[in-house]
DNA sequence: TTTACACTCTATTGTTACTATAGAGTCAAC
DNA sequence: GTTGACTCTATAGTAACAATAGAGTGTAAA
């Protein structure tokens, strides 16, 4: 199987799985003659892997350690638990960031009715006098 | 007012506020004889209400286009408004999707309890059976 | 006067996870 | 032999900076 059928089958495009060849997600395969990279079905299983910790919005690096892991079976699984823990952390840290910045956004789309000029302007009023020095 | 003054007062890093002179978010400012940019009080007003956008998870882009709506007061603030509010929806949009991410995260932590061997682990068993083909 | 030191300058590289090219080679069919 | 689809490597771009290198500036003490 070449690349482009590796790509349809897998759902990555072509760049994504040269790249992750480059930062050792996926092994280095042979090539035939003319330097073509050659995959079989245990490439898919591998990129299919990769491509589920992506949508878990695990990082490259966070899913060749998880690789790694996989690999020696004697491993204990506690380093898989804590990845996905302190990774649900900063899930949860992002949420509650964006949750306070929904709510000054919102305070702030209600500064202002419509169409008055811009030196009138509630949010950018609002924007102007949130912003202070921290010394004088 | 020389570039690290700046920095101390506005809580900017000295890169930073280079940075944004490079992306046209502050004025060009006059040198001194010996090439270094001189401020004053105005330009710390400027980094304020960059700031400001910034801890409002703006892009430098969006504030751009505020900066120069604000210059004219003739403008109607309406694309302020539209402007907030699309950024709202994007906001709104992220944390849905964190939050979906977070309860499969929570739910793959549950089917793994401590200390298994990694052939064990049910995190990573989930893990690849959720890896499914596009087409056999 | 020289020398030490803090400050500033520009330019370049690195970060993340790719995408999008350019320019070249491969391979099968017509 | 040539067309067309495919593949190769290498490089540049994305966002918003941080971190460096190597040079120059400015001032104060020895």
């Amino acid at each position: 199987m070449k690349i482009g059928e590796l790509a349809k089958l897998s759902g990555c495009s072509i760049q994504t799985i040269r790249y992750y060849e480059t930062q050792q997600l996926l092994f280095a395969v042979e090539r035939s003659e003319g330097n073509f990279r050659l995959y079989n079905k245990q490439t898919i299983k591998q990129l299919l892997f990769i491509k589920q910790c992506r949508s878990l919005d695990l990082s490259l690096t966070e899913i060749r350690q998880l690789i790694s892991l996989r690999q020696d079976a004697d491993n204990s699984c506690n380093s898989v638990n804590s990845m996905i823990n302190a990774h649900i952390e900063q899930v949860e840290h992002r949420i509650n960031q964006l949750q306070g910045l929904r709510k000054e956004l919102k305070e702030l789309s209600m500064s202002c009715s419509t169409n008055k000029a811009v030196n009138e302007c509630g949010i950018l009023k609002n924007i102007t006098a949130h912003s202070s020095l921290k010394d004088s």
